[in-house]
DNA sequence: CGTCAACAGATTTTCGAAAATTCGTTTGAT
DNA sequence: ATCAAACGAATTTTCGAAAATCTGTTGACG
């Protein structure tokens, strides 16, 4: 068998930024509807114009990031409705997929959640955020959690699709942080999510879940209101300043 | 409304080689695991590294091409594994799309859905298919019927996953066809879904739906287990005729 | 004989220059 | 003064050469 060489290692160039670039726009560094100049990139990332174009034609494609023809790319934007929209579908993929995993968990399952709760919880009584950031330690265990959750259905496909739907409202998340409002506190509302589905009981479990989502929704969406910079037309064109690479 | 450019004016490169290698993994002319040798799409579709790297790139995160690290680009390989993942998630996809669609359609999208019926069924008395290949005028409307059906559904996420599900099951309908099993005449089945969804019949219509894919499947799935070669290694890497013949 | 290092050819990946396009401003005609 | 053509700078897009990596083979050595 192929020894699955370690990242990093050999990685290519246009991986390396691919993630990179995925990342700060996840966390906000770079902003909604920010113009994405390559020459910009090309020194932020220090890397030549093909990896940092592939790179972006993925991430075009993953729905992070728009092209218009001729006149380069940007980061995608917000607004109110693609939130709700977001958020809706969010529901209902990951009620499919958690409904599947439910049914097709294994004990192997089980202990990997309670494992991924555990290192979730621990991690919340660090502290949680610091000027307006989510930690990114938390940040790993959540998804990891959330992952665990529906990691026993069965389908790449919708496994898939649920977590680019995740990455997408994590922006939403960090754009809400970011703007002084507070992460609201849900170890208790995950810890009940996961005892429902431990429980098997699939209508409980997809009720809280969906509950979960739609509490988040409403505290992006007011604080998205509170700030219609956000979902503005950002003809600022941050020039970012010389930036070491990141990580 | 804005006008949309005319495709063919001012596009790129990328986006035209994009647009036809696309068509061709789909339409199965690049046919599964096949390898994507960079300079033999070099020559075919007359263009340098950059345009081809960039199509290949949104390709592979669109999931129909697959990269390996330095060791290059590969049409993503069929299996009856994925097979049935792909459509078992396409239903429950199209159940929600369509579901949203019935609940919200207006005058405007029934006449529509008439409309893009209408074609298909037309369409459908031509020759649909000759020498193993499905006609694109009939593909074409195939597509455009399905996408009336969920057009009023009113959440862009959901249409783009739909349509990114169609896509892929469009390529393994296609390699059915190619193995001389005769498409079915399902222009009935169309009509009765259809009908539903005009008269606002939202379990009907999700059954027929789901049965529609069903049949489909079933038949796929068929002609790919009496093919092996199609979802076998495909290690003939079709090294193209410069070998002379023998004796 | 079998193993492994080293080499050569093929292929992918990256770079930087060149070509094409857009955008903002100026210029010139009415 | 108004509008539009036209120029130039900024930016994107594309190309082809160069570097890095992989693959298969040869030949030395245990």
């Amino acid at each position: 068998m192929p020894h699955q060489q370690i990242e990093g290692d050999t990685q290519t160039l246009h991986a390396r930024v691919l993630t990179q670039i995925r990342d700060d726009i996840v966390n906000c560094r770079l902003m909604p509807n920010e113009r994405l100049r390559l020459e910009a990139l090309r020194v932020r990332y220090q890397a030549g114009w093909s990896p940092i174009r592939e790179a972006l034609m993925r991430l075009e494609a993953e729905g992070i990031v728009q092209l218009e023809q001729n006149k380069g790319f940007r980061v995608a934007a917000v607004s109110r409705d693609s939130l709700f929209d977001l958020m809706q579908s969010r529901i209902e993929i990951e009620s499919i997929a958690l409904r599947w995993s439910i049914e097709n968990g294994s004990v192997g399952w089980e202990a990997d959640l309670l494992a991924a709760f555990h290192r979730l919880s621990n991690q919340s009584k660090l502290r949680r955020w610091q000027s307006g950031m989510i930690s990114p330690e938390w940040s790993k265990e959540h998804r990891t959690f959330h992952q665990a959750l529906v990691a026993a259905c069965n389908s790449r496909t919708m496994l898939t699709i649920r977590e680019s739907l995740f990455e997408k409202a994590e922006r939403y998340v960090a754009l809400s942080i970011m703007s002084k409002s507070q992460p609201r506190n849900d170890v208790a509302e995950h810890e009940q999510i996961m005892q429902a589905a431990l429980a098997r009981n699939v209508t409980r479990a997809l009720t809280l879940n969906r509950e979960h989502i739609q509490r988040t929704l409403n505290k992006v969406a007011k604080s998205l209101e509170s700030h219609p910079e956000f979902s503005r037309p950002a003809a600022v064109t941050a020039r970012y300043a010389r930036m070491p690479l990141a990580g």
